[in-house]
Order: structure tokens, then C-alpha cells, then sequence
DNA sequence: TATGAATGAGTTTTCATTCAT
DNA sequence: GATGAATGAAAACTCATTCAT
């Protein structure tokens, strides 16, 4: 996770992750066969993990003020984490690479489903949970992508900034409808 | 921008481009210097056409309803041309390139304004455009990125397809606020 | 002869020569044929430059002591006019390069003759002329090919500061024989 | 140093020096990290086993006679175990190369002592034992710069002989003054 | 005379991967 | 489990040279 932050996918090479993690570059074959399945297995990792961390931290949630509350919180987690860097590096790295895109693919499901889940308790049930749920993991996606690029995270922070503080009055809108 | 396509950021090498292009792999540093510079060249050339394309076909749109449709358009160009790949590919592989990073982001500049200039005519003036302008562009970074993903891109059509359906219905909300 | 100057004999390119010069690189090949006949040419401008000038300038000196004063200014020009390293250049360069090493010692066999010439008019008749002209010649590829490591050539200006100063007792010392 | 002797310093590139070795050129930079280091490595070796080599057939020498006798056999040495080649061609190619020369520079220096070491024991200290040493490396390195040239050593052959015949008087020279 | 474009072979270096130990 | 060495293919880039204009 360390070199697909500091190096990118193409720079993630089996020399730069031993080097980073100091080890012998071999061990990354003799463990995970190749560097693409170790790439993936670390992707499986973070999001295993950050998932479950979105499932307890979002469980009690139950409006869209909440829900853009702690999604803040998490988002901060996920940049600080690598999560991120190593979620929208492999994305954009398994364009040629059909088996590495599947991989993803798949593990990107149970976001979408969780999306959903989380979704349908918060939003009055006229919208299109599913593909609200796609737009929302979409956009982040897209925040994946963008945070490198805005380095010190400013339009992005401003961005959660601004819809906490108009959550309630998004709140209101639904809640009118 | 075919390289980029159909071989990714970390397979879009000199060789690659040569090879698709048809022509000596020496050329592009005869009149590039470097690859990056390449493509750098390629994402400013699409990004300069599209955002053509997207004033001229937005400049009319004065509601939600109708940016809806319109942007629907727009991104099925935008996927079919090709431009979609370039973006996604050049900003996930900037990450450990400072220089072209520093390049893409100012290449993403004029687009963040044409969203703001954009925004501004179609959504009430309560709403904070600035923000809203960046949330839209890094919305459709996600798109960008996971189009390749999304292989037939039944999902984000799906996405599109609904929004337009609820379009009239975000207008009134929107317009009730 | 700026380029193997600042270059050395490997990056005396055709564009690093066109580049210094402010001329096309193709104009090498119109003018010259290769590369390797530039140089050479070039190497033989500034030895015929040059020997020209020791002839004038030593014609009139008769004794060892005179020979070392008049030398050390000459070192001193040849240092400055980059006479120096073309020469050392062009020699190292040569090593696999048959043709060049052939014409570059044709080119030395005129300073050969030379140094003999002038060490007769100045050394007693019984020490060997032809192996202390070699001998001579040999020193002073010596001092060509070392310059550029002693970059403000102390310690080769030290050499010839003493040697001056020492000249009047060699001379006594070669007379007394 | 086969490849330096048989091609040059522009000649010794890796594949030349790997095809030479009948090895991977890759190993080259795994075991050196890059081309420079392995020929400065070189370097490094071929000179501290000449200069042991010296120390050793030169300890016992005390004066010009002698030196010149043991002088002339460690220069048939020298030029039969291609260390000269060696020498010149790394010194001509470090011109554009700072640290190349650098570390050049530094193996000289272990050579210059040495020189004033032995001419101290041989020399009568009247003369100026630090110049006449530098002159006396400056010397040698014109004789490892013309090798290559003088193809056969006829004519540096013939300095080193006409020198032991000499070397009788030489002493007698010094030695009166 | 001069130029910009083109080329194929070359450069140094790095790659993922293998393998003997 | 771990390592250092090895490899062949490929990376970006540069080379001398050619050629049409």
C-alpha cells in the first residue's frame, strides 16, 4: 500500500515494495505467486477492512444530516489509511489487465450493496436506492481519484465542509418531497 | 489516445504508441522529448476540443432538467471518443510524476470554471456553486475511472437514464427551496 | 572543439556539436561525410594552427633554459584555446577506431620532426634526440590528457613554474657533460 | 578491462562488456548499479594491485640505475595486462563526467605519493621531489595515452631502452651536482 | 546550403520472474 | 521461509545517418 501511495501503479514494481517494506523482492513471488496478486490481496485487505469500519461506524446512522457527518469522518480515514490511493491506483492500473479489473470488480460489489443498505435507511424510499447508491460510490471513486492531484486536500475538505453544513436543509428537502 | 485505451497509463509505453500509431517509436521524442510530454500534449488537445463541445452544447441550458439530458449526451461522446481513458489514466498516473500532475491539474482548471459558469445559470444562487461545481467535476472523475470497469456501462447509463427521469422532479425541489 | 571540450570524445554527438554550434546536425554529414571526419579535421585545423605558432615562437630559442620559459607560455595557450583536449580526446577516442588512430598519428609525426628539430638546437649532441623528442611528446600527451582532472591546473602550472626556475641548472648540468 | 582495452571507453558499453564476459548485461547493474561504478570499480582494482606490485619490485631500489631498469619491466607489465588501457580511457572519458572524474582523481593520488616516496630514496634532494613525482605520473600517463597508437611500442620501447642505457649517466649527472 | 523529419540500431537501465541454495 | 544471483524482455531515450524538400 505504502509504494502504490508513493509510487503509483506503475511504479509499484516487486524491486520498490521490497524495497519499502524491506524485504527480499522475491519473497513477493514466493508468497503471492505475482505482483498482481499481491496488489489485489492488498486491495482485498484495505477494503475488508475499511468496509467493516463503514458498517459499525455508519449502523446507527439514520438521516442524511448524520450520514454526511460521518462520512466526513470516514473520508478522512480513508486518505490518511492509503486506502484510497491503493482503491483508484489499482482502478486505473487494471485497465489492460482483464483478470486484475474482475478482481476489482468484485470487490467492489459489496460496497455498492452496503451502499444500498445504508442508503435505504436514510433516504425516503421515492428515490432510486440502487442507483443513488452507484452515484454515491461513484463520486467517491472520483474523490479517490482527485486526491493526489489536490494535494493538501482543500477542495475536497471544503467540499465535505459545505455539505455538513447544508445536510440539514438537504435533510428537509427530502423530507419534503 | 488509443494506447491509453486499450493498454492503460503503465502500458501506453513508446513502443505501444509506435506500434499503434504505425510509425517509428523515435519519432515521439523527436517531437515531444519525452513521452509524458506526449501525452500531456494528447489529454490538453481532447480536453480543449471537449470543453468546446460542452459550451456550445450547454450554452443554451437554463434548468437542471436540461443539463440532465444534455450531459447525458455529452458523456456518451465523451466515452466513445476516447477522452474518458485519457483523463482517468493520465491523473491515476501522475501520482508519483509531480510535473505531470502539475499539468494535469491545470488542465482540469478551466473545467472546474466552465462547471461553476454553468452551475450558475441552472441552480438557484442559495445553493454554493464553487463547491457544487467541484463535486460535480469529481463525480464525473469517477465515471471517468470506473468506466473501464463498468465494461458495457450499463450502470452508469442506468445512472443517467434515471437522472433524467428525476430530473423535473430535482428542478421543483430545488426550485422549492 | 567545444563539444569535445565540454562533452569529452563520447558526447561529442552530431547534436551536441550541431546544438553548441547553433547549426543543424545534418550539416555535419553535407560538409564532412561522418562524424569521425569532423573531428579529425578539426583535430588537424588546431594542430597545424598550433604548430605553426611553436615554430614562430621557438625559432629563436638555443638553450634549455629559454626553451622552458617559451614552453610554459605555449602550455598556457594550448590550455586555453582547447588545443588540449581535442588532442587527448581524439587519442582516447581513437582506441577502436583503426582509420582515426591512423590519422591521428599522422598528424602527431609533424610534431615528432618538430620537437627534434628544436631540442637539436638546444640539447648537447650526445644525448639521443629522436627518444628525448618521443620522450618530450609522450610528457606532453601527459599533460593533455590530466588537465581536465586537475581542473585550475595547479599542480601541471607548478610543474612548469619549477621548471623554469630549475632551467639554469639543467642547463649547466647538460653542458658540463 | 578487455572491454575497455578492445573498444574504448565509448566502446565498453554494457552489452560489449557483457557479450566480452559472457554474461547477462543486466548483472552489470545489479551487482554495480550502473555502468560507471563497474569501470571506476575496475579502475580501483587493477590500480592497487599494480601499485602493490610496485611497492614490491620498487622497495629495494636506490637509485636512477636501478629505477629505470625495474622501471621498464613494470611498464611492459603494465601494458601487457591492459591496466594502461585502462587508465587512459577512463581518464579521457571522466571529461564530462564530474564524479567519474572524481574518483579518478582519488585513485591517482595513492600513485603521486608513491612517486615521491621512491624518488626521495633515489633522487638527491636538491631537487624538487613533489614536481618531479607529478612529472613523473604526468609522464606515464602520455605513455599509457600513446599505447594504443604506438601500436607495437616500438617507439616507447626504444625510450625505456634508450633510458637503461642512459641511466649510467643520468646518475652520474645527478649525482655530481 | 540548409532543414526538419524520419529511421533502425543502439544506449543505459529496470522489469517480473526464476532458481539454486 | 528467505536470499542473492541470474535472465530475457522491455523500458525510455539517443545515436549516426539519410532523405525529401
Amino acid at each position: 500500500m505504502k509504494a502504490l501511495q508513493t509510487e503509483g501503479f506503475s511504479g509499484a514494481t516487486s524491486r520498490a515494495i521490497g524495497r519499502i517494506g524491506g524485504f527480499n523482492q522475491a519473497l513477493i513471488f514466493y508468497h503471492f505467486g505475482s505482483l498482481d496478486s499481491l496488489l489485489v490481496e492488498a486491495l482485498a485487505r484495505t477494503s475488508e477492512l475499511r468496509l467493516e469500519r463503514y458498517r459499525q461506524a455508519l449502523e446507527g446512522v439514520r438521516s442524511v444530516d448524520q450520514l454526511l457527518q460521518v462520512g466526513a469522518r470516514l473520508y478522512e480515514e480513508d486518505k490518511a489509511s492509503g486506502h484510497m490511493t491503493v482503491v483508484s491506483q489499482l482502478i486505473a492500473g487494471s485497465v489492460n489487465k482483464p483478470e486484475l479489473a474482475a478482481k476489482v470488480l468484485e470487490l467492489m460489489e459489496p460496497w455498492i450493496d452496503f451502499a444500498e443498505e445504508t442508503l435505504a435507511r436514510v433516504v425516503p424510499p421515492v428515490l432510486p436506492i440502487p442507483e443513488l447508491a452507484y452515484a454515491a460510490v461513484t463520486f467517491y471513486m472520483g474523490v479517490n481519484l482527485l486526491t493526489h492531484l489536490d494535494a493538501e486536500g482543500t477542495r475536497t475538505d471544503a467540499l465535505f465542509a459545505r455539505a455538513e453544513e447544508l445536510a440539514p436543509l438537504v435533510g428537509q428537502l427530502l423530507g419534503s418531497s
